[in-house]
DNA sequence: CTTAATTTTTAGGCAAGACTAAAAATTATT
DNA sequence: AATAATTTTTAGTCTTGCCTAAAAATTAAG
């Protein structure tokens, strides 16, 4: 079917996409630690497969082959997570570079048994929507913190960063999945916010802000 | 670590290797569908690595380094053929292709975790021994049944040649895992065989002798 | 609107892993 | 033991996916 590499692409320039007409290629070279050279390399190569369109010095998109393509990576992916959670008690941070190579594994079989066997779970362990067989997942209104607004009321259901000393830092605020939040205060000068967390306000850098996922009520 | 082609050479050296004291370029050439000049580029790379002792014109035979390194390929091989057909309803001819695509995923965590997951497994769905996470495991006396004398007894404990002609063969003399079976009679002539299987009489071609493997009692 | 800065592409290379064809070594045959 | 047949290696190519450095295009700034 698809290289690897090709699926990673092909991943990269579906996360990146979210409403924009063209991804361009520094873009997708961020994202991927690879250079400008590779990608607009690749690019071209998507586009003769028919999986992107390629517009030179402009950017790409994924075609409907290629969104169905990503859909059927990321519903790969997210099944793993969640066999890796609820099965092999994995925490929920642990999942991901194992579920990036797990996800290249070819098999429709193998994709349609693990879904049955996890009961067709609905989210991965990060709250994100699995797509089913056709590539058809529940929208949610997932939001990064320092998108919100003063007033704003929801729920941590993910994290960006999830290294070690982010970790222990949403400890000691006794921050967990699940955790309600509110938008107090939003300071324009330096990005901060105050946020009320477990009753008590709390002020987080724009740092922190950047690196947690909310679910609006 | 090691690549994917470089596991798949040490897999093949391996298997062939038993006993012998060199496995040769075109034997291996053989077992993966590649050419003699492809496998001794192979050889001196895993030579370089101390994988491999490799003597030109003579063949390979692995080290003890490499002999380890294969132990855990097909540890992580045959604990996940237990976990598609245990977990995931795989039939046991069905899982080596799968399994050949998930020996590859690296993880020490996962593979211990699944190991504990499936109930630490001695055998995999066809008979062959598990290795455990020190490359130890039980030795079993399963011989192809072409190897046997007469009055030798045992069981059916696997296939090589798994087609669906020849499973439904084995279905119509109502054969299966785990039927019993006795060496009555050895015909020099056309090398066939005449076996107790099911407390009656049956004659067996060459060809299916060599397909049958059996665990002696 | 012209120059400077940035982004993107092109050109040329490198490594892995495969291949073909030809050369060299080994084994078999007479 | 000499020649024939077979096996193995070498030499040279190809593809994929990456890289660097230089050129070209686009965007930003004065």
């Amino acid at each position: 079917m698809h290289s690897i590499s090709e699926e990673n692409y092909i991943k990269a320039i579906y996360h990146l996409q979210d409403g924009k007409a063209l991804v361009s290629t520094n873009e997708i070279a961020g994202r991927m630690n690879t250079k400008a050279s590779s990608v607009t390399d690749m690019l071209k190569k998507l586009a003769d497969k028919k999986l992107a369109e390629y517009v030179p010095y402009k950017g790409a998109r994924l075609t409907d082959n290629g969104v169905q393509c990503a859909n059927q990576i990321i519903r790969k992916h997210r099944l793993w997570e969640v066999f890796l959670v609820e099965k092999l008690d994995f925490s929920w941070d642990e999942v991901h570079d194992v579920a990036e190579q797990l996800e290249h594994i070819q098999s429709q079989k193998l994709i349609d048994q693990l879904d049955k066997h996890l009961g067709f779970p609905k989210k991965d362990p990060h709250g994100d929507p699995i797509p089913d067989r056709h590539g058809n997942y529940e929208k949610t209104n997932k939001t990064i913190l320092s998108k919100l607004k003063k007033g704003d009321k929801g729920t941590l259901i993910g994290l960006i960063d999830s290294s070690k000393n982010f970790l222990k830092y949403l400890d000691k605020q006794h921050m967990k999945l699940g955790t309600s939040i509110e938008i107090i205060e939003y300071e324009e000068f330096d990005l901060s916010y105050t946020i009320k967390v477990n009753e008590s306000p709390l002020q987080i850098s724009k740092q922190i802000a950047d690196n947690l996922y909310i679910k609006l009520k």
